[in-house]
DNA sequence: TGATTCTCTGGAACGTTGTTCCATAGACAA
DNA sequence: TTGTCTATGGAACAACGTTCCAGAGAATCA
């Protein structure tokens, strides 16, 4: 009954590390069973013991960071500033681990989606609201913290190296501004306001928008 | 240079509605180069004369669901209005073709999201709102309409089989009173207000949220 | 201890996929 | 007719997720 106790065991979390740097070092695609084989030094068939299948372990790495990064989440004197803890969180979870958005967007009202929910839920449940307000708060607040935070993702990473999300987004703002002009006169209009925007900073005020939106219709 | 005229001649066009006719009724994993080529009767090599990748392939479906959608937004009175019909008509697009869904949001600031950003952005500049502020309204919108569509696409089509749909959410809510009780007590409390839920109300709902958000803010 | 059972391993093999390659068919220009 | 260019479709390739299975190692039993 007691796992075997080579050295070095395989075990279901050590794939799952391996997976999450995978995804982190090599990106979306580079997450194989034969690169995560090699990896861990074995070989592909051994990893479906522990793991049922591609989508198990996405699944599964998704949750573990996202579990993770709502652990981290400091308690919070009122509900209002424990949810804007959490959403930043979920908002530099996923732009440190791109991945996570590409993946969470498939399976709603499930593990990772779900904790997050989850928290947020808790949170509204203490600021005295009918359960249907609730449902809606905890459902408006949850889309549009994962909407934004995939969107931010796809950028580039915030933190780590600043200079290549700058360049890509001066990057794309040349692109809008090379556009029609006759088909997107706001995009190329609004261009200029792509490079260096403040996105945790807006995404944040988006969220202060929801919740008093909320807290004006109590 | 004028195209040849074979009867039936292959066309970037046909492709693409041959993709969208296959993702639509096969799902997101049923459009595959070998039964697009079956479809239209020829070999998977042909298609890649008229299209460079899958990628591309799955950019141009989307942009044509999208573009189509749009399309057929009736003029408004308001912009206020305006904005509420997009969303509304992104919303019904992606729940009719939810693969257009999770092909978006690996491309923000492209074709398909780009499009409705410009149109929601065309809107806002009749507000008479600071470009920043112009800037912000719009990602926080989209990100919310994109979002939420998203989310809603996964719980199955809206409208033909209705059968489905609340079968499925009544499928997801026992599953969450089946939770741990510690672990997620919100998700249990709230599973009651899942099945039957005016999605597409509470959605535009939260639109006027953030639409009377930025309009305070002005 | 030795024999047996069970968990777990890792490499080979299968079917399917996206993509490339190329001989060549059809339409047009000279 | 002859030659040129666009367009075709089938064969072939590499890589993938997954299955299969012979057997190694640990645990259990006699």
């Amino acid at each position: 009954m007691a796992p075997a106790k080579r050295e070095q065991a395989l075990s279901r979390e050590r794939i799952i590390d391996a997976a999450i740097a995978l995804l982190d070092t090599e990106g979306e695609d580079g997450l194989t069973f034969r690169a995560l084989a090699t990896r861990l030094a074995t070989g592909a068939g051994a990893i479906y013991w522990h793991v049922a299948n591609k989508g198990e372990l996405l699944v599964a790495a998704s949750h573990a960071v996202i579990g993770h990064a709502l652990d981290g989440v400091a308690a919070s004197a009122t509900p209002h500033e424990a949810i804007r803890r959490i959403a930043i969180g979920v908002f530099e979870a996923i732009d440190a681990h791109p991945w996570v958005g590409a993946q969470m967007s498939r399976a709603p009202g499930q593990p990772p989606m779900l904790d997050i929910f989850e928290r947020l839920g808790r949170q509204l449940q203490a600021l005295d609201l009918p359960e249907p307000a609730q449902f809606t708060a905890a459902s408006t607040l949850l889309s549009y913290i994962v909407g934004v935070s995939i969107q931010n993702a796809r950028n580039g990473r915030l933190f780590d190296p600043p200079v290549d999300r700058d360049a890509h987004l001066e990057q794309l703002a040349q692109r809008w501004r090379a556009l029609d002009a006759h088909a997107y006169p706001f995009a190329r209009a609004i261009a200029t306001q792509l490079p260096g925007h403040d996105d945790l900073g807006e995404f944040v005020a988006g969220v202060d928008l929801i919740l008093s939106g909320i807290e004006a219709s109590r």
